[in-house]
DNA sequence: GGATGAATTGCAATCGATTGCAAAGACGGC
DNA sequence: GCCGTCTTTGCAATCGATTGCAATTCATCC
């Protein structure tokens, strides 16, 4: 029981230890110049008080924080929520690698309404480096502020003419795998379902073209745009369903949409992978857990969520980095 | 293209504008005491150079920082990863709940190596209030931050002699709910699936337990445990189906854990829901979407993420708040 | 013309830490 | 006893904003 409030300041701390403020600092800081004796003096006097000192002070005078922002931005989606696992699973492997750094994450979802969402963190003074985790369709928010903004690394795909660093997957190889895949097994009459707004799906969906091309079944094979998930996405699937008569294999943009393919085929009386082969895009945690099990393209995110930290704390010790492209792989199970 | 470069602090904001520090921060913040045509000037310039005044000096003046934190306690899982989809749906909602408010939030993920980690945050200054999600094995620590830090809403089981402020759903109820519904499809050697080190796990499972009384099949109804997720939980999974013979219901502490145990049964060659009921926890997105859809214990996070919120902010202007306790709901659907 | 008061703007303190530099104290050598 | 050196500690500036109070300007009124 303590007699007197804790102390929640140095200088407080100082009184109570009968010394100065800045001896205070370099002690709780380890500064050698302090005497051994008052060092532990002090360490001592501060456990048993669980003497926190302010971080906000901290932050303004050193002028960093150690904390990285992680933005999503929502551009280009109607529905204002979170709810794609992939999501999840990336923040969780970039919360691990921040944590071993002793870093914190400022999570920001961002629907932007101007193009000034990003500069306002980038200068907010309150974060050392962002990450920002898919396009969007914000390119233009994002190379107006790496033109003066360094530490900024970007999930995603790369681009002609890019001068942010991204990290991400061949989405153009992935598509094309998950299609030949698809051919392989003798279906014809495909459809891709995602939103090509973002240029990663975009490049899913050339990959899936440049497949169709190659095996020669252009005529047969459509290209169709959906939402990437909610109840709207599930219905406007079973719609999509009810016009592509005939279709025997899906390519689909992400698990969650594939998951969703998987239930309304379900619903329209067909086996998958029976009549229907699918493949999604992802291999998020659960596309082994769904029955059938998910044929999917596996993107390596712990890899990814390392190679982006690592790049930007280089950016932010001044060293330019390049952008990575990492070789995405084919998961067959079940649903193929 | 500016020939000096951005202004980024009010003091060289000032000096373009010719006018004091205090002036431009009076303009910005709007106001009226300012001229209007200084006022107006000064905008145009900050607008014109993008001026975005630093947040950390901002929050050590003014002793807020309009940001959340968000914690993550990983006291009871080995596995360091957040992998349920049930995490995230909270996280979304409550970012989409802070967004509204202009909140930030800062997102922790921890494993507790001692009994400061919450006090760290809460003394830090970074954060106006916190967030805890799930109790974990963590009682002591919360109970000791409790004392004297009030801004302070935790997600999960309501304990008898705790003093801090929680919102969750009745998880004996729901437990109780999820047993009987097995029950009545004619089910009696019932299995419980999860870590009851959590008091939330705990009480589902005395929830299950209550109902296999009532129905009078103590003998035959067993209580397991069995990690959250991945790999290992689900071979777990496997022994005990193999040891296990003639259970024909399960209740899972989680959507997660009855989704893998469907897969297991599965493999196994169990039919569910013709050879086996299962029911989940939580309703995650994804429980509607795998075959066959899952019958859970529906928790309403985007109510418990208004109501946490609401009263986070309640206390953080000093208004006492009770805990709260949702009613759970039943969600049958295809397995079971 | 001078007093009065309202409208604007600036000065300087403040938030709580870190750190360069100076000062004080300890100690030994001559 | 005096001086130089080394250790240890404190003073005060600094990070970049906000804000109470004082100062200035200017119009208005008698």
């Amino acid at each position: 029981m303590d007699i007197a409030r804790r102390p929640t300041t140095m200088s407080q701390l100082a009184k109570l230890a009968g010394v100065s403020v800045s001896t205070v600092s370099r002690a709780l800081a380890g500064n050698p110049a302090i005497n051994d004796r008052t060092r532990e003096r002090i360490a001592a006097l501060a456990r048993e008080h669980g003497f926190q000192p302010n971080m906000v002070a901290r932050n303004l005078r050193l002028q960093r924080t150690e904390t990285i922002g992680v933005v999503l931005p929502l551009g280009h989606q109607a529905d204002q929520h979170l709810t794609d696992p992939f999501f999840l699973t990336i923040i969780g492997h970039l919360a691990d690698e921040l944590a071993q750094r002793g870093f914190d994450m400022l999570l920001k979802k961002v629907v932007p309404r101007d193009d000034q969402w990003l500069r306002r963190l980038a200068e907010s003074g309150r974060v050392d480096g962002i990450i920002v985790i898919g396009q969007s369709n914000q390119q233009a928010a994002l190379e107006m502020v790496a033109q003066s903004y360094q530490p900024l690394v970007v999930w995603g795909a790369s681009l002609p003419a890019q001068t942010y660093v991204t990290v991400g997957t061949d989405n153009m190889a992935g598509g094309t795998l998950a299609t030949r895949h698809l051919i392989e097994r003798g279906r014809r009459r495909l459809i891709f379902l995602g939103d090509n707004r973002a240029p990663e799906i975009a490049q899913r969906e050339a990959g899936f073209q440049r497949a169709c091309d190659e095996a020669g079944l252009g005529a047969s094979a459509h290209s169709l745009r959906v939402g990437l998930v909610g109840e709207d996405a599930y219905r406007e699937l079973l719609g999509i369903l009810d016009r592509e008569v005939g279709v025997d294999g899906i390519v689909a943009a992400s698990d969650v949409i594939a998951i969703a393919a998987i239930r309304a085929l379900e619903a329209r009386k067909c086996s998958v992978p029976r009549d229907v082969s699918v493949v999604g895009y992802d291999d998020v945690p659960i596309a082994e857990h769904v029955v059938p099990t998910l044929t999917t393209i596996r993107q390596d995110l712990a890899m990814g969520a390392r190679l982006m930290i690592a790049k930007l704390f280089r950016l932010i010790a001044g060293v330019p980095q390049t952008s990575s492209v990492m070789t995405p792989e084919l998961v067959v199970r079940q649903s193929s």
